[in-house]
DNA sequence: GCAAAAGTGTTAGTCATACACCCATGT
DNA sequence: ACATGGGTGTATGACTAACACTTTTGC
C-alpha cells in the first residue's frame, strides 16, 4: 500500500474550557463560511501542510485566544467517514483550560463571533462537535479526580469558596466545606496571603494562591481527590 | 480555507499488549518493505479513503492476528511532519490488550514476521513508534490504577499470584500477597473456582475467573488501586 | 441588627499497611 | 524429607465522612 494511496485534510478543533461567575464555560464561535455557516461550532481550523499537530494547535487556539503558552492536551482523533459533509476531514481535538477574563476574545478568520457559553445550556453544535464535547467534558471529569485543577481557571488569587465551586461544577457534586479545605489545605498545594476579597456584603475571604512548584509535582505525579 | 487545500495520508498503528510468562509483552512486526524494510516496528497500516478510523483500527488488528471484538482503545496521534520519510503522514495510535495464547500470529502484507517482545527489551523501533510505545506504556501503567485489568491478559482460568504477578509487571512494584488478595477479593470481582493448577511442584494453586458482570461496571465506573 | 458567607474541630468508621508462619504438593 | 510456592489474620495508623455553630462584614 502506497502513502499516498489514501488522502485526507488534517483538521484541529479546541474544546476550551474556563471558569467564570460560578460556571464552567466553553469557548465557542459562529462560523463565517459554509458549511453551516452560523451555526455553532468549535473554534478550529486546518493543519497545514509544514505545521506539526501541536504547533498547529497553540496556533489556531493562539489566533482564537491572543494567547501563548497554554496548557494544551491533545483529547482524541475524530475521523468518521461522514463526520464532515463537504469531504474526509480527519479532526484531533485539543483541550484547554483557560482563565477567562485574561484574554481579549478576537474573532479568526472563519468565524463571525467567539462567545463563552456555560457548557450547561450549549446550543446544538455543527458536524460532531457536540460529541467532542461530551469526551472533552467526560475527560475533564475524570482527570479532575486525578490531578488538581485550578490554576489554569483561576484567577491567580481566589478564595477557598471558588476553589471548591470549581470542584462542585465539574463534578457536579456537592462537597462539604470542612472537608474540602481540610484536604486541600493538607495537600501544601495552596499559600495563603495575607490579602482579602473586597465588596462582598459578608465578611471577608482569605485569598490563596497555588504553589506553582507544588502544582506541578502533584499535577505529574497524580493524586486523588474523593470527597 | 478550503478543505482540500492540504492533504495527508492517514495511517493506524496498533500497541498491542500481552502478559506472558509473566512478562509484558508487546507485539511487533519486521517490515517487509521499505522505507526502513526489516526494521521492527508496531503492527499499522493505512486508513481507507472510505473507512471509519475505528473500523479501520480493527481490521488491521483483524489482519494482524485473527481475531475479532477486542478492547481497542484509541490513545494518540501523532503528527510531526517529518515524522515518517516519504511523505507528510499522521498516525492514530490504538492500543489494546490480548491474551498472548489464544491467537495464532499470521504476518500480514507489509510484515516478514510478528513476534511477541518483552517489553523490558524492545529493541530500536521504525520512525516514532518508540515514542508510541512509551505513551502506550504510560497509558496502561495510569489505567491500571483507575480500572481493572486482568480480564483482557490472562486467560480464563487464573490463579492470583498470575493475577499479582501482572499487576506488578505493569505497574513495576511489589505488592504483599495478602493486601493483594484481601483487596481483590474484596471488590467482588473474582469467582473461585473448583479446579486447581495442577503440575507444578508445590501446591497446587485455586483457579479463579473474573465475574464479567461485575467486570464491566467496574470498568467503567472506575476504581482505585493502591497497594 | 440583620443578612450572607467565612471560618473552624471532633468523632466514628473504614481502609491501607506492615508483618510471619503453616500447608499442600511433586520430586 | 525437602524445596517450592499457596494460603491465611491481626494490629496500627491514616484517611474519609458526617455534622453545627460562631465570626466578620456591608448595608
Amino acid at each position: 500500500m502506497s502513502h499516498a494511496e489514501y488522502v485526507s485534510s488534517i483538521s484541529i478543533d479546541c474544546v476550551i474550557f474556563g471558569f467564570d461567575e460560578g460556571e464552567l464555560k466553553v469557548l465557542l464561535i459562529k462560523r463565517a463560511k459554509d458549511p453551516s455557516k452560523g451555526g455553532w461550532a468549535l473554534p478550529g481550523g486546518f493543519v497545514g501542510q509544514e505545521e506539526d499537530l501541536d504547533v498547529a494547535a497553540k496556533t489556531i487556539l493562539e489566533e482564537l485566544t491572543g494567547l501563548k503558552k497554554i496548557y494544551m492536551e491533545q483529547l482524541h482523533t475524530f475521523g468518521d467517514v461522514n463526520r464532515y459533509p463537504l469531504a474526509r476531514v480527519i479532526s484531533i481535538v485539543y483541550a484547554s483550560l483557560i482563565k477567562v477574563g485574561d484574554y481579549e476574545l478576537r474573532a479568526a478568520d472563519n468565524a463571525q463571533e467567539a462567545v463563552w457559553h456555560p457548557v450547561s445550556e450549549v446550543p446544538q453544535l455543527v458536524f460532531d462537535h457536540s460529541k467532542m464535547l461530551a469526551v472533552a467534558l467526560e475527560r475533564l471529569k475524570r482527570d479532575v479526580q486525578y490531578q488538581p485543577i485550578g490554576f489554569e481557571l483561576l484567577p491567580k488569587k481566589f478564595t477557598l469558596t471558588q476553589l471548591q465551586t470549581l470542584y462542585e461544577t465539574v463534578l457536579e457534586t456537592t462537597l462539604d466545606k470542612r472537608n474540602f479545605r481540610k484536604k486541600i489545605l493538607g495537600m501544601d498545594l495552596l499559600i495563603a496571603l495575607d490579602e482579602f476579597q473586597r465588596g462582598a456584603p459578608n465578611r471577608a475571604a482569605r485569598l490563596f494562591k497555588f504553589d506553582t512548584q507544588k502544582y506541578k509535582e502533584l499535577k505529574s505525579k497524580g493524586f486523588m481527590f474523593e470527597l
